[in-house]
DNA sequence: AGATAAATAGGGTATTTCCCCTATATCGGC
DNA sequence: GCCGATATAGGGGAAATACCCTATTTATCT
């Protein structure tokens, strides 16, 4: 079995080629640090699996899923994140992807799921797997409409609701609820958690 | 020499168990996956040197390497991180951080890391080290103390004063007088603006 | 020794958030 | 013409905040 890893961090490759080699699983035949690298090495050699990191510089781990999925080869993709946040389970799968690793998880975790992909299946743990079903059965559209955007910006930027009502020339009351629909779609519970996403999101220009 | 590995990604402890091991630079005595695991061990055992990983659920290594300073305990502190941000890196310092490391930096770094640190140096790349003097000459002093800046990190996380107290074993009233401070220091009067002020200034991880 | 700063924590109050509810008007799609 | 989504807005209440106050302890500096 060929296999190839791609991860930015230096230390996280280090102890994947142990775990691996360890379990007598398979041969690495390459060990990247960037997708981009990872994409022309499975353009070229076409390996059994690919262990990608999603969060890589410019070329994501999902991206190169994608461009695997397009492209209609055989290579497998586990994807490996950080944090196991079950949006960007979601989104790895509906990439195309085999399995779904986090860091955090052990060494047996890892060899099962090289197995179960290499043998057809889809890898994801069992808490997550029920984690996930139940998110997708009740995702309602995570996007939010123009006001709503706007209402957070203002948000953001530290203003109260009735500050906001003033720029936006609706009632404090109209503000309370628009910020109360968002935070029940994105699932939040404080300002503070809206105010990261608004950033990280790009809202707060 | 005794060594203490904390991490939350069992695949980043791996790795470095096998970089140390190779190198013969020392034993590892322990590895966890929580700061707060990790306090309790060198606490009892006062290892040499411990490597802990900044972004670790609810106890950061941030905050264990502030206990360990606080405490004058004789171990030396390598701190690990995601992203080499500067501020992070000046943050880390200032925690009282023996060695900055970030994740990406290859095996030679981590070693020569150790040994810097074990023989009472500290140890930071040379890229890091001119970087972090231009943004230490041209940083206007906000003058938050170490404590303050604990509160605003739980405050980005989106955590209120009652939780925050929680965490750091203090009452939520003590939390608000921090708060207020810190406020009257920055001239906000939100929690929005705290917010977006503690990520800007890699206060929140 | 005295001053200063930091961390602790309580009392009190006004404001704000968070979240439940109902209700109306508008617009686009089927 | 009706349905669903969006935007509007109000009632009400529990929780959290922002900000005023005082007060003690500990540590550091002069």
């Amino acid at each position: 079995m060929k296999i190839i890893v791609a991860d930015d961090h230096h230390i996280v490759r280090q102890g994947l080629l142990a775990l691996i080699q360890t379990a007598r699983v398979g041969s690495i035949i390459a060990d990247v640090d960037s997708g981009e690298k990872a994409w022309q090495h499975i353009l070229r050699h076409e390996p059994d699996i690919a262990i990608l990191d999603i969060t890589m510089g410019e070329v994501s781990g999902l991206s190169v899923c994608q461009r695997i999925k397009a492209r209609g080869l055989k290579t497998r993709v586990i994807l490996l994140t950080m944090h196991s946040d079950i949006k960007v389970i979601d989104n790895a799968l509906e990439a195309g992807a085999h399995g779904y690793l986090p860091k955090s998880d052990a060494f047996h975790s890892l060899i099962k799921a090289i197995h179960t992909v290499h043998t057809g299946g889809q890898y994801i743990s069992d808490s997550h797997q029920s984690e996930l079903q139940s998110y997708r059965n009740n995702k309602t559209d995570f996007e939010l409409t123009i006001r709503e955007k706007e209402v957070i910006h203002h948000i953001a930027l530290g203003q109260t609701n009735k500050e906001i009502g003033k720029a936006l020339f609706i009632s404090a009351k109209t503000v309370d609820a628009h910020r109360t629909r968002v935070m029940k779609k994105l699932g939040f519970k404080k300002t503070a958690q809206l105010v990261r996403f608004a950033i990280e999101q790009g809202l707060s220009l």
